[in-house]
DNA sequence: AAAATATGTCATATAATTGCGACATGGAAG
DNA sequence: CTTCCATGTCGCAATTATATGACATATTTT
């Protein structure tokens, strides 16, 4: 019941994130329910969103806050974070777009829009904080780097998807490329 | 009249590219024409879709040709391929993702999926060799180096479209970017 | 200016999507 | 075994998308 709910979500997530026009019968499909039973458990194509919405925050939200206070060395936090994101899937692919792009966005200053920023005004902090130590370049501003990393949750999320790259490589390929991308200065061995 | 068509391709190329079931009417809007000139064009959207990956998969080809041939150093002619692809903008985008989803090929063995598989084994050959040569790194898989390739592509546009970014920087930004996430080695400076 | 060409406007037919009521079914809980 | 609850099946109306014909208007060609 309360799992079909979810299933629904889920799968509403994934369809929209590479379909914004995708029909309620491709989500009900991706669901493996009826379309009978989606609009049991959601009035109508906007509810539905709104509750893809709050489920993209919060599971983001949780997933990168407890990235941030897993570690206490600025650069373990952006790889756990990088981590995170990518666990959440298209969730973060999603969340991301939504917020980035002013199409998606129905009413500013809302509750999820609030949540968006406070967890992106922490993350841009970190970049920053890592620049100004030096530990990633300087040449490329937060805001590339912020482009960065949601592309390379992206271009992981594709790769995991294409199936001919060993998933369990993928992470790690994920950091390495993304903390090269970003300039950072090569770790010393001890 | 050829203006309209090809106008109304491009923005087909657009819309459909981040809205796969979008509408005619979105892609009208687009253009700046009526559906029913859209209409008198295309008969439908099937043959729309058919005009949108011959104009990507001649563009594509072309560009990525072009750069091929614009330098011997294996390197440049990389470099040169992404700033040719990034150039292709939103062709680009919608060509790899129809060529690499399944979801998208209606009958395998076409004359675009032909051209397609030519321009990627010349992709990845070059990939292999700058490996061979050891000017980036062997740690990461040819699949994984091109999903970084499409990834950043993708990444460049977005960032374009974002606004907040210079646009002048932003090539330079995804060469460098790009070129340390496969691992290059420092170019040294003579 | 007249003819030809391209596009827009409006009406309309067909198909697909949306959304819900009524009832059937099938499994879980009592 | 029976009741309850979730889901499925079927049918239907409302809406939206697709596609085209008939005619008006604007622009270009001759």
């Amino acid at each position: 019941m309360e799992v079909t709910k979810k299933r629904i979500i889920d799968a509403a997530i994934i369809v929209f994130n590479n379909d914004p026009s995708g029909t309620l019968e491709m989500v009900a499909e991706k669901a493996e329910v009826t379309t009978r039973t989606l609009y049991r458990y959601f009035k109508d194509r906007k509810i539905l969103l709104e509750f893809c919405r709050q489920e993209m925050t919060f599971t983001c939200k949780a997933a990168m806050n407890a990235a941030f206070e897993a570690s206490t060395i600025p650069l373990k936090q952006l790889e756990l974070t990088l981590y995170a994101c990518i666990d959440c899937g298209s969730k973060y692919a999603f969340f991301d777009k939504t917020n980035q792009r002013s199409e998606y966005q129905p009413s500013a200053g809302n509750e999820e829009n609030r949540e968006y920023d406070h967890i992106n005004s922490r993350w841009i902090a970190l970049i920053i904080a890592l620049q100004k130590e030096d530990i990633i370049t300087s040449e490329l501003t937060p805001e590339w780097i912020q482009q960065l990393f949601s592309g390379m949750i992206n271009t992981t999320l594709r790769a995991m998807g294409s199936g001919n790259i060993a998933p369990n490589s993928i992470k790690k390929f994920a950091w390495y490329s993304f903390s090269k991308s970003i300039g950072i200065s090569d770790q010393k061995p001890s």
